[in-house]
Formats: structure tokens, sequence, C-alpha cells
RNA sequence: GGCGGCAUAGCCAAGUGGCUAAGGCGCGGGACUGCAAAUCCUGUAUUCCCCGGUUCAAAUCCGGGUGCCGCCUCCA
């Protein structure tokens, strides 16, 4: 298995440091807001990897922060005149409801910044301690870079040319203009915390260190986020932990790569900012996720209208085919060997095991995602050729899909089961109902008249139950 | 200005030295059907932005050009 590390610069083989085991950390949401498609990408994309080291069996320890104290929280609580840490608490509720519909799992540990104060604070004093960094007459303190000799090894860059860059806005008691706060002294009104310099609030790349060490300890095995954290804050944060511990802080940093709506980036300025929780009035889950993962993590995604759509007419056809699957399941499937077998058995294999070549060479999601679909479409064509179909044949197939399913994560499980919503009417009332206006239907179907069959058709699919008349009875399912 | 990425069919998108250039959406033909739907069969890039080079062999490597984009500032 190998992927690419932005350490590097290259794929890596990837050897855990710990024999089975990985341990990652992966960069949450400042929660001040719905979480947007940018993080929806961050989120699917880590959460697949996830699946996928543990469909590989080995043991993950997951944790993604939350960033609750920030500034972008300050300012947005004084907006809506609410408490910050009631707000970020709020908006922390939300991500789990946003994150629950795209079938994120969650993570072993979700640490909070609020709730890791001490930790931040001794972080800190080690790397004072060290020389690492210096405390200001207003209460501030700040890494300083200079002392970190191998500070840019992430991004590429060196200090001196960051320096021509570097902003106008110089704080004068920065030693070094490129110097990150790791403590800022609290201003009127905004929320404090007690420290050895003052009251104050954790600066924003701090919290990942502190916690990030506490969980998972030094020289863990990945390190991931969107690529716009590349620098300056896994940059800082490689400063700030290898300075205060003295060893290695990640083995693999992985990034994903940025959403674009039609061609442009997303921001605020712009104001063309997409919520998960909008795009979900409009389009599945599965078919977020399904886009989503339709692209190789590292290159950049530009969303747009048609691709949703296509993405939700792929998620039927995937649909289409497991409901066949377990249809003749539950109905036609045969134990004896079938003749017609041979090739769809050696089809199942190679497209097993092309899937997994393609996933162990850097997460090739969307390699993976043609993989299901030719497992669709053999597993169709088998079943359309086949009147007898062979049981081990198609739980074999079966067996693909909830693999497949499992890792990528479009449609939700349980107990191992992919769960479709699509033979499920409200409550068993309307499922008689239902299932007596399709008998009246068939009766007047034998009858020729066919205006009142069509009739029918036409209104139920108005009330979105779609009918198909197929060689083995009517099936129907849910628009 | 510095650093980096990308250019593959109508659209989206894999593939990074050699079998007929994956897959999805769309579109065309056929089968099935009373008609649909679903599904199956079948067609849909003589060619991978342009020019030059390396090689027996390149979409895939090298050089140049053109175009688009990202980071360097809070940001997934």
């Amino acid at each position: 298995m190998e992927f690419y590390n932005t350490l590097s610069k290259r794929k890596e083989t990837f050897q855990p440091g710990e024999p089975g085991r990985v341990k990652m950390y992966v960069c949450g949401p400042t929660t001040y807001n719905y979480i947007h498609l940018g993080n929806a990408r961050a989120l699917v994309v880590f959460d697949t990897i996830r699946r996928y080291f543990l469909y590989k069996g080995y043991d993950v320890t997951y944790v993604q922060n939350f960033t609750d104290i920030d500034d972008k929280i300050i300012k947005r609580a004084q907006e809506l005149n609410e408490d910050p840490v009631a707000l970020a608490r709020r908006y922390i509720e939300e991500y789990y409801t946003d994150a629950d519909a795209l079938n994120v799992r969650r993570a072993d540990v979700h640490p909070k910044v609020s709730e890791h104060i001490p930790d931040i604070i001794d972080m800190i004093e080690r790397l004072i301690a060290r020389g690492y960094a210096y405390v200001t007459g207003d209460g501030n303190v700040y890494f300083a870079v200079r002392k970190f000799p191998e500070y840019g090894k992430l991004s590429g860059r060196s200090l001196d040319e960051m320096r021509s860059g570097a902003r106008v806005d110089v704080d004068p008691n920065k030693r070094d203009p490129l110097d990150f706060a790791l403590w800022k002294a609290a201003k009127p009104g905004e929320p404090f915390w007690d420290s050895p310099w003052g009251r104050g609030r954790p600066g924003w790349h701090i919290e990942c260190s502190a916690m990030s060490l506490k969980y998972l300890g030094t020289a863990f095995d990945i390190h991931g986020g969107g690529a716009d954290l590349i620098f300056p804050h896994h940059e800082n944060e490689i400063a700030q932990s290898e300075g205060a511990t003295g060893e290695t802080f990640a083995r693999y940093w992985i990034h994903n790569g940025f959403i674009t709506i039609n061609k442009e980036k997303m921001s605020k300025s712009l104001g063309n900012i997409f919520l998960v929780r909008d795009l979900l009035d409009h389009y599945s889950p599965a078919a977020l996720r399904l886009f989503l993962l339709g692209t190789h993590y590292r290159s950049p995604l530009d969303f747009d209208l048609d691709a949703m759509q296509a993405a939700e007419k792929a998620v039927i056809r995937l649909k289409n085919s497991l409901m066949l699957l377990r249809e003749a399941l539950e109905g036609r499937a045969v134990e004896e060997a079938d003749l017609e077998g041979e090739d769809f058995a050696g089809k199942l294999e190679e497209i097993s095991s092309r899937f997994e070549k393609g996933m162990d060479d850097d997460f090739n999601t969307a390699l993976g995602l043609a993989c299901w679909f030719d497992l669709a479409h053999e597993t169709n064509s088998y079943l359309h050729r086949s009147a007898q179909p062979n049981r081990s044949l198609l739980e074999r197939a079966l067996q693909l899909f909830t693999d497949f399913n499992g890792i990528l994560g479009v449609f939700p499980e349980e107990g191992g089961e992919i769960v479709l919503e699509e033979r499920k009417v409200g409550d068993d009332l309307s499922e008689k109902l239902l299932e007596l206006l399709i008998e009246v239907r068939q009766d007047a179907r034998k009858q020729k008249n066919f205006a009142l069959a069509d009739h029918i058709r036409d209104r139920l699919k108005e009330l979105g139950i779609i009918l198909e008349d197929t060689p083995q009875g009517v099936r129907w399912r849910k628009a």
C-alpha cells in the first residue's frame, strides 16, 4: 500500500509505526457555522481512508478535533450576541447532523480546544523552556521560527523566500514577521483562560499539536487535512511539536485538494459557499458522497449541478443492481452449478483485485467506483442471461457490494448490510394499499384496460413510487 | 515576484512507457414490453492542448510554448 506524502513530495509505501495499527489525526472544522462542501470533501476523503485501513485489517485510532475557540467564533458570537463557547457547542451538534448524513463515521476521539487548555499551556511552557518561544510585554507568546532550522520542510519554502511576501501589518513585538502566536492575550469582552502569561486564549496552531500528541503520542502515522492547511497551519504544527518534544511529529502527511464552484474558488467574498445542509435539500447523501469520491482526492474538484445530477443517476444504477441481486437471492437462485456463471465467477475476482489494487495506490477511489459499476454491470448481465443463477456466485457478488460500500460509504449500513430506503413506505397500511393498487392494475392489464393501468402507474409516480413490469412480476421502488 | 498543480470523448473522470485508452452521465441502434421503466446487447476519443526530442515503443519520459487553477493572508 502506498500513498503520497506531502512531506517527501512523493508516493511512499506505508509502514505503520506499530505493526497492525494506524494512528491518524485529521484537522476538523472551526465550528462557527454549518459545514460547507469543502469541509465535506475533507471529511469524506479521510473517512474513506480510515475505512480502507480498517478493511485492510488495521486497528485504527482516529482523532479529529473541533476548533471551538477562535477569532472567527468570537466575531460571530459578538454579532449574534451569544456566548462564544455556547455558539461553538451548538455548531458542533450541527456538525454531527451533517457528518452523520454523509455517512462519516465518528472519530474515536473528538477533542475540543476548550477542554484542553491545560495541555496547551503545558506545551507552551515547554516551548519557552526549550527556547523556541518568547513572551512579549502585552502577554502574548510567540513561536520563534528562526529557532527551528527545519521550518518550511513541509510546504517547501524557506524563511528567506517567505520574507518578501510577508504582510505589512507586522506586530512590532514579534522578533520575526513569520513568528506566530501560541497564546493571545484577551482583549476586553473576549473569552479568556488564566495562564502564566495572564488571561488569554490559545493561538490557532498549538491546539492540534497539543491534542494530537496527547491522544496519539509522537511520531504517529498520519496527519491529514485540506491542502490549504499545509501552510501555515501544518508547518507551524511541526515546528511546535518537534520543538517541544525533540521528536518526529507525524510520519505521513495527507492533504486533499480544493473544491471549486464553476471553476471559481469557493469563498465568502464570491458568495459561493455551498453548505452541506442546503445541498442535501436537493440531492441525496449517497450522490454527494459518490460525487466527492469520483475524483482523486488530491485533484481539484469542480462542483456543478450537472455533475450532481449525473451522480444521482449513477447512485440509482447501483441501487437497482443491488435490488435485482437481492431479489434473485430471495427468489430464483439455486444451489446447482450454472454454466452461465463460469465467466461471471472470474469477473468477480478480477473486479475485486482491481478495486484493491486501485485503493492500494494512493486511495484511488475513482477507480474503486469504476470497479463497483463494473460489478453492477456484470451482476445485471449474469442475472439477465441466467434463469437460475447460482446462489454462491450471487452471494459473492453481494459480498463485494458490501465490501465496496463499507469502504466508500455511499449507502448507510446496519449490521454489515447496505440499507436502501427504496422498498419502505410509511407504514403497514400504506404498504397494503400500495399492494392493492398494484393488484387492481394487474387485473386491468389482463383485461387490456391500459388506460386505467397507465393512470394508476402515472399517479403513483407523482406520489414518488415507480412501478416496473418485469418478466418476474411487478417491482416497485421509490423515485 | 516565489512555490506547486492541471490540460484525456458532448460533460465528469481513471490511466503515467508496450494487451482493443477504465468507469459514470448524455446521445444513437437493437432486444424485452400493450406502452413505459428497469435491464441486457451494441455504437459513440485512429487518439490523449500545441511543437520538438528520447525510445524498437509515449497520453504516459525530457525541452519549449499556450491555456486554466491553487498556495504564499483566516480558510477543508
